[in-house]
DNA sequence: CATGAATGAGAATTCATTCAT
DNA sequence: AATGAATGAATTCTCATTCAT
């Protein structure tokens, strides 16, 4: 075999793709800039992605992937609702902040409304499993129209990605906390619905 | 402030400048087909706007002005803030709109954070005014903090932008008629909180 | 109007790319070299052609065409065929030294077998139009049969055109008169069956 | 001359790099196509060759070799050359199809302008020899001047090659059918010659 | 020896910007 | 002022070749 089998290599330029988008934007994300900072040559991106595209659509979905993938198994834990909502909140907002990189990078990306969307899509339809699950414990059905509340959900979600994408990198932390109080105190309002 | 007889010519430029975002995306939109759109050579430009990143700027900061002074009318408005919430939801949502290509370039712009969130936070200004407005002409402050109330606000401003931008160009129209009853289900309910 | 208007700046890329082809083969022939060569900036090629390929073809087509327009005028000259076939072959092979270096490109261009078969093709029929001219004229029909005869007729036109365009620079003049003397002997020999 | 045990895979290789010739044409021979086809990884290629060029030199060269020696049997097999004419021709047109590849390869080479001419010289000289052995047998001269003769025969030689080069893949056997039966035709209407 | 990941020179192409007309 | 041809830096991508394993 010739020198390391290298999955290692694949996972740096991933990870170094969403740090570029970071730092100099979609127009300074070059696979030379990539490249540079994984530490390998320009032509090497080309072993392990078919072209450019290949490597930022990967490095979306995959990192998009494992976000859910970590909702999921929140969505999944037992316990009470009301009792649970806390830990649902601190480790979501904990997941968003750790994954602020991604967010920004999902969010910010330009000509590929479509493929934003569908991100959102799924990321509604995991919180929506979320709140379900409330339900099946025994919560009450929010109030009003299904149609209207997802509607409303879909704008939150929208909104808390947006919000958290667009903050200075330097009050990151600040401002998702924030976001986790004030949404804390609208679920919380609306508790008596789910109790 | 007054430019030469043809800002006639420069004005074309922003507006199609807009409509190229709208349809090629951002890395379609080159100098040469906003000037060949808009009947002028590409060399041209440089008459009008420094460079590319001005003639961008511009487009987006003229627009996103004159989106806020839309909104200034409308908060000025006299009349009973019950009487009016519907006609200044239904008149901000036209003007939503109206202006979605605009709402998409400035929200799905990339590498420009921070011009972005400067330009939701006008907007949120402009919405809290209104608001404002409906207090001292009587109404209550929303229950709870009004630090978390302004976090809510900037997630549902963030929500309401990027929901719209991210609709397929066909389906604008029925999105946005959704959110403006969702929005209009969500303020009512507290209605209470400004009788 | 920018500069001039330049129609002759496309001819010098046709005509230094013929030119590069024969100093340095395909692969030596590169977009940079070729514009290096006609004295302008090898992205200004793209002003002129659509891509290298475009050039290419273009050089190549042109060419080829005018090549075969030299030959439909001697088809059309007047006279007894014994009497111009001195004239013919003259003419003809003059115009085949002058042109060789478009017939070393179009020859020797590789992976275009199909375009490469379809300009033999083009030119065997100009070269059988000007038989048929001369028997129009009174010339008996070649004996043996019209498929025999015209597969003949391809060989030789291929072997013209490939002895000529392997022959090495300096010695191509002296070639050519090798080539035509030949020629004229062997459809000398058979000018009983035009007579 | 005898390399390591594993002359097998050099073979593997030359053998390889003639199909994929035909198959992708010149820009479609890439060193990792051809290892690949021939099971073996790309580096080793440098195991048995100095560089692409050699590999490709060295294939062209074996090959045409292997060619001109299968005529050289021809040429030595006994007989009234009036008898083994057509013996001659269907082996040798036999032997043309069964390396159509190889032709194809070494007439469509570009860059090669000398060793291809060098290649053809060759081949006429095998069958100039053929020719000599028949005038040996008896065959009378042919009629004008040798070199004119000699460079009709590089004419023809240079025709048959390109024309068998040239024809689609789909209908080379037809092709070559014809090219015989023209050839014969034009060898037996000079038969009194050699008899 | 074999392997194939890594390299990096070099090719084609795009496009903001300049400037002769 | 307007024009648009020209420029050339910058980008993506390919592929022969090398070399650590």
């Amino acid at each position: 075999m010739a020198r390391k089998s290298d999955d290692m290599k694949r996972a740096r330029l991933v990870e170094k793709a969403l740090e570029v988008f970071g730092d100099r934007g979609f127009r300074g994300t070059t696979i030379k800039r990539i490249a540079g900072r994984a530490g390998i040559a320009a032509g090497s991106v080309y072993t392990y992605f078919k072209d450019k595209d290949d490597l930022i659509r990967s490095t979306l979905d995959e990192g998009w992937s494992a976000f859910l993938a970590s909702l999921d198994e929140l969505a999944g834990a037992p316990g009470p609702f009301s009792r649970t909502l806390d830990q649902l909140l601190d480790t979501g907002f904990a997941e968003l902040e750790h994954r602020l990189a991604l967010v920004r990078a999902v969010v910010l990306e330009p000509d590929r409304r479509d493929a934003l969307r569908g991100r959102v899509d799924e990321l509604c339809r995991r919180v929506e499993r979320i709140f379900a699950g409330a339900r099946r414990a025994g919560a009450r059905r929010p109030a009003g129209e299904l149609a209207a509340w997802r509607t409303m959900l879909r704008v939150t979600v929208n909104g808390l990605l947006f919000t958290a994408a667009t903050t200075p990198p330097g009050r990151a932390g600040e401002q998702l906390r924030a976001l986790k109080s004030a949404i804390r105190g609208v679920v919380m309002s609306r508790r008596g619905e789910y109790s």
